[in-house]
DNA sequence: CGCCGACTGTCACAGGGGTGTCACAGGGGC
DNA sequence: GCCCCTGTGACACCCCTGTGACAGTCGGCG
C-alpha cells in the first residue's frame, strides 16, 4: 500500500484530499505547513509528496528542492489554475508531475499511480518481494542479503514469473518463456523447477507465500510488499 | 560543478534538457551532430558526456566507441527505443549507463550524479576490493601492497569489471569490451584469462571470492566493501 | 459427509551441458 | 633471438536438469 505525505495548508481541501485519497487505498499522513512536511518527511519517508505550491512560510518550490537535495522519492505539485508559469518552474524545481487545482480526487489518484508505475519501471533493476531481492544487473537474488545461488533456470523461471506480478501464468507459458520450446503433453518439468526455486526462495517451501499455486491454471508470483 | 557535454540533434530536447540540467547546477555544453560532438569533446573536455543514440551522420553507438578508444569519461546514452538490443549494444560499446526517452531531467540528473560518483571512486587513485587494490593513476593492481604484476590483457579484463562492479557481464560483452571483437561460437578465451587473472587475485583461486561466475551467464566482479 | 478423480508436490537418478584447468604453439615486443 | 604473453583445443569434473513414479491434496459430486 503506497504511503503518501499530502502538504495542503487549506483544511477543506487536505482533508477532503486524505479522505478520498485513504478509500483508495493510500495510507496518507498530512502536514499544513512547508516547515511541518519538511519534518514529516525526514521522519516518516513516504513513498510519494503530494504538495500544495501556496503555503505560508516556505512555499512548495522551496520544500521541492530541498527534498531534492537529499532524495528521489516522486513529488506532485498542487498548484492554483492560470499561472502557466508554474508549470515550468515546478517541474524545474525537480517535481515529477503537477495537478491544477481544484482537483477531482480520482484525477489525483490517476496520476499518483501512475508517477509510482514510472518509478518502478526506473528503479526496476532490483526489485522485492518481501526480504527477497532481485537484482537484474548482477543477475543475483538474494534473500535477508544472502546470496540465493540460484541455478540458470531457476533464476530464468524467477525473471519471467517477475516480469508479470500478480499474473498467473500456464506451464505453457512457462515453457515457452523460461525453455523456449513448446511442449506437448504433461511432463512435471515445470513443477519440478518451481519446487526447487521454492525450497530456495520461500522461508516455508510447503507454505509458499511468494510463488503461489493457481490450481488448475499455473503459478503466480505475488506482487512486491503484499 | 561537474561539466557535461550533451549531444543530441533534436532542438526541443536539446534545449530542454540543457535548461533542465543548468538549473540542477550543472554547467552545460551542447552539440546537435556526432561530428560537432566529438569536436567539442576534444576541445573541451567535458566531465561527461549524454549522448542521443540517434543521430545524423555517425551516431551515437560509433560516437561512444571512438571516444572510448582513447578516453574513459562516463558516458549516458539517451535512445527512444527500450529494446534490450539497444541496452547490450550500448553497454557493449562502451556506455556506462543508459536512459530511454522520454526521460524526466530529475532521473536524467539522478542517473548523471550516479554514474559521477562511480566515477569518482574509480578515479580515485585507489578503489579497493578487500586486499586487492587497482590504481589506475599507476596503472598496477597490487594485493597486500605488493604489485601483482598483471599482464595488459589481464589488467584489462579487470578494468572492465571494474568499471561496473557488481554487474554481470557475459562473455560476449568481454570480448567485445576486452577484445574489440565479437567471437561468434564457444571459446575458452575469456574462461582462461579469468582463470589467470584470478590466479593472481583470489586467496584461493578455486574458491574465488572477487571475480564471481554467474553460472548461465558470465562474471562479476563483487563491489567493495562485501 | 465421504468417495473419487484430477491435479500438484516431492524425490531419486541418469544424462548432459557448462565451466575450470592445463599444456602447447604462435606471435609480438624488447 | 629470446622470452613472456596469449589464444586454442582437449579433457575432466561437477552441478544442473529433465524424467518418471508415487504420494499427497484439493475440489466436485453423489
Amino acid at each position: 500500500m503506497p504511503f503518501l505525505l499530502l502538504i495542503e495548508d487549506d483544511d477543506a481541501i487536505r482533508t477532503g484530499l486524505e479522505l478520498a485519497l485513504t478509500r483508495q487505498g493510500h495510507r496518507v499522513a498530512t502536514a499544513a505547513s512547508g516547515e511541518d512536511g519538511l519534518r514529516l518527511f525526514k521522519e516518516q519517508r513516504p513513498d510519494l509528496i503530494v504538495l500544495d505550491v501556496m503555503l505560508p512560510g516556505i512555499d512548495g518550490f522551496e520544500v521541492c528542492r530541498r527534498i531534492r537535495r537529499t532524495d528521489q522519492l516522486p513529488i506532485i505539485l498542487l498548484t492554483a489554475r492560470s499561472d502557466d508559469i508554474d508549470v515550468v518552474v515546478g517541474l524545474e524545481s525537480g517535481a515529477d508531475d503537477y495537478v491544477v487545482k481544484p482537483v477531482q480526487p480520482r484525477v489525483l489518484d490517476a496520476r499518483i499511480r501512475a508517477v509510482l508505475r514510472r518509478g518502478e519501471r526506473e528503479s526496476s533493476d532490483s526489485s522485492a518481494y518481501g526480504s527477497v531481492v532481485i537484482d537484474r544487473a548482477a543477475m543475483t537474488v538474494t534473500k535477508d542479503g544472502q546470496d540465493l545461488q540460484l541455478t540458470p533456470t531457476e533464476l530464468r523461471l524467477l525473471l519471467e514469473l517477475s516480469r508479470r506480478p500478480g499474473q498467473a501464468l500456464s506451464r505453457q507459458q512457462l515453457l515457452r518463456l523460461v525453455w523456449e520450446h513448446d511442449y506437448l503433453g504433461d511432463s512435471r518439468l515445470v513443477d519440478a523447477c518451481v519446487q526447487r526455486l521454492r525450497a530456495k526462495v520461500e522461508d516455508v517451501p510447503s507454505a509458499p507465500t511468494l510463488i503461489r499455486t493457481v490450481r488448475g491454471v499455473g503459478y503466480r508470483l505475488d506482487p512486491p510488499t503484499g
